[in-house]
DNA sequence: TTGAAAGCGCTAACAA
DNA sequence: TTGTTAGCGCTTTCAA
């Protein structure tokens, strides 16, 4: 068995809640006894049992993150690693440990978060995602669950702190940027059209075209599900129109990439025919062929601020829902250009 | 305050440690008494507290997972997103949770490994990764603490459960192919020097050139830390040499996407001009251009087979160490092929 | 400034 | 088959 409070205190010749106030640094112990105390447990090799402290405190020091169910193994991205950089580093400096959840269902996740709930494993949550009806922000809501979303909420913004890009306004500037340059025909190819985000995209993408007197049309959408299975199929499908597009969005780079090479196969040049924008400059975005035009979406500075609203919020009970706008920035490389027959020659 | 043990206990007028029983469905109770139970539980939504449980019990359901510290944020690898899931699916069977490590620092990573061992918050850890004279790994041992290593152990391997690859072999078959393609001259471009992993990868290779009898060269290696910095220059003065490579293993397909773009840069063309076959295949490599030739380690499997195995051990502490050896795959793509002028010609 | 003691919610040995 | 009770290790109120 590990040394205990109780041990210490016997070594030290003082009462166990001594003890306990001397390792919570609290103020009213006698520098004297402090320093004497803590030479002891340092000697000892003490360390708390923080399953005891949760319990006699009711808070754990602990925050929970979940993720989307991990089902389709497709997403492999890159993504996760990075907003849990984030959060990591908020956690450490704040001595907080992390959970996360398990699963690979949407029901399997569903109940990982109860466990970490109604089992008090945590003191709060984070979301990495926000998608329509979610069962798991709507339980965390009516147990009145401390949380934070990464996204924008699909419902209840305001009583739900988040932490976000203005994926509409990049949206709308990357999608302007083409029409900018040029181009008249220009596609969106979303992720998971059940996820806030690619909505947002989406509506900022149709915002530009619609500003520019450009017509919405619907064969020029297509979604991550689609480009799955039938993906070649439609981007197949997407260039055999008679007006195919000579720009395309793209919500995510590890799609873009994917594309890319699709319209190789069919001959077609990135960003010679076809110019692509898309999102999160993630790594791989710099090394493609070319290398990708596409918003930064500062991934480890979402994560960052999500623990500490958390954070603050677990802190304090009262604090306000909050929402926190991440800046995001295009990063201009090569994969978007001028379109070759200028608009209105 | 939520419902405890006693609330049911009082409601369905039996002794809390009835209550406990119940839970967890000791044999001793009878069927009438359980059913009456377990229906007054849901009815009030009880849930146990699994503080309580832990400091009860001495044991917390929970594993820890140890990730190399991610300081070097340019390892955006995808590795971690798909052991995570193998590894989040057996905790998700057996009812355990997972905690992450915290920290961004190898001293960071550090001190969240003592806390969870000390702090008792996890029954066991699985380590992500296998370095050099690892003060984590060092610290576990000395401590006499239940993990499981994903990788092979620098030291001490028959004392330490761990799930590997034979990456030694890997590398030497997967060297021998290139050699057998007619290549003569294949260097090698590693990842940390480090990690286990790479030198395993390092000494199939070398072994693979001795076996043809072809020289084994000191200008023919390159190590990821080279790459970052100066990698472009590092690329660059391997192809200045008098016989460059016309083939080239690379220990990780995210640096084989990047060593590619950097080829391309100085016009030389793989597969035409460079064969490269790498490892892991990643989602990347099959959307990369060309797409990679590369070991598919089955990392997801890596990662159920750890969860398996470091749960066998917290259950029964006599288990012996096992090695696990998960079984990889040559996956044949477009990345490598026949030199052009044939050996011996 | 310090100590005694109750209690956080659960488990398990022992008794009935 | 079920109940009583003594902890698990820590915090915190109240008293000294």
């Amino acid at each position: 068995m590990a040394i205990t409070i109780k041990d210490v205190a016997k070594a030290a010749q003082v009462a166990p809640s001594t003890v306990s106030r001397v390792a919570a640094d609290h103020p009213s112990i006698s520098y004297e006894t402090k320093k004497r105390v803590r030479k002891i447990m340092e000697e000892m090799g003490y360390h708390p049992n923080v399953n005891a402290r949760s319990l006699a405190n009711q808070s754990t020091q602990a925050i929970g993150i979940v993720m989307k169910s991990s089902a389709d193994k497709a997403l492999q991205n890159p993504f996760f690693p990075e907003v849990l950089r984030g959060i990591s580093s908020v956690a450490h400096e704040q001595d907080y440990s992390l959970y996360v959840s398990t699963g690979e269902t949407e029901a399997e996740v569903y109940e990982s978060v109860q466990r970490m709930v109604f089992g008090k494993r945590v003191d709060g949550l984070i979301l990495l995602y926000s998608q329509i009806d979610d069962r798991v922000t709507k339980f965390l809501l009516e147990q009145d669950f401390c949380f934070v979303l990464v996204g924008k909420p699909y419902e209840h913004a305001d009583r739900i702190t988040h932490v976000d890009n203005d994926n509409f306004t990049a949206s709308y500037d990357i999608t302007w940027e083409l029409i900018h340059k040029g181009h008249e025909h220009i596609a969106f190819i979303g992720g998971d059209s059940n996820l806030v985000v690619t909505l947002n995209r989406l509506r900022g993408y149709e915002e530009a075209l619609a500003k520019a007197g450009l017509p919405i049309r619907d064969d020029y959408h297509i979604h991550a599900e689609l480009l799955k299975s039938g993906g070649r199929e439609a981007v197949h499908q997407l260039f055999q129109l008679d007006e195919p597009p000579s720009g395309l969005v793209i919500a995510d780079d590890l799609m873009s990439i994917g594309v890319i090479t699709m319209l190789e196969e069919k001959g077609i040049k990135v960003p010679e025919d076809v110019s692509i924008v898309s999102f999160n400059n993630l790594y791989m975005s710099e090394i493609s062929r070319p290398p990708l035009t596409t918003v930064d979406i500062q991934i480890y500075e979402l994560g960052y601020q999500a623990a500490k609203c958390l954070i603050d919020k677990v802190n304090n009970k009262q604090e306000p829902s909050k929402r926190v706008i991440v800046p995001y920035e295009v990063v201009h490389r090569q994969s978007s250009r001028e379109r070759r027959k200028p608009l209105h020659l």
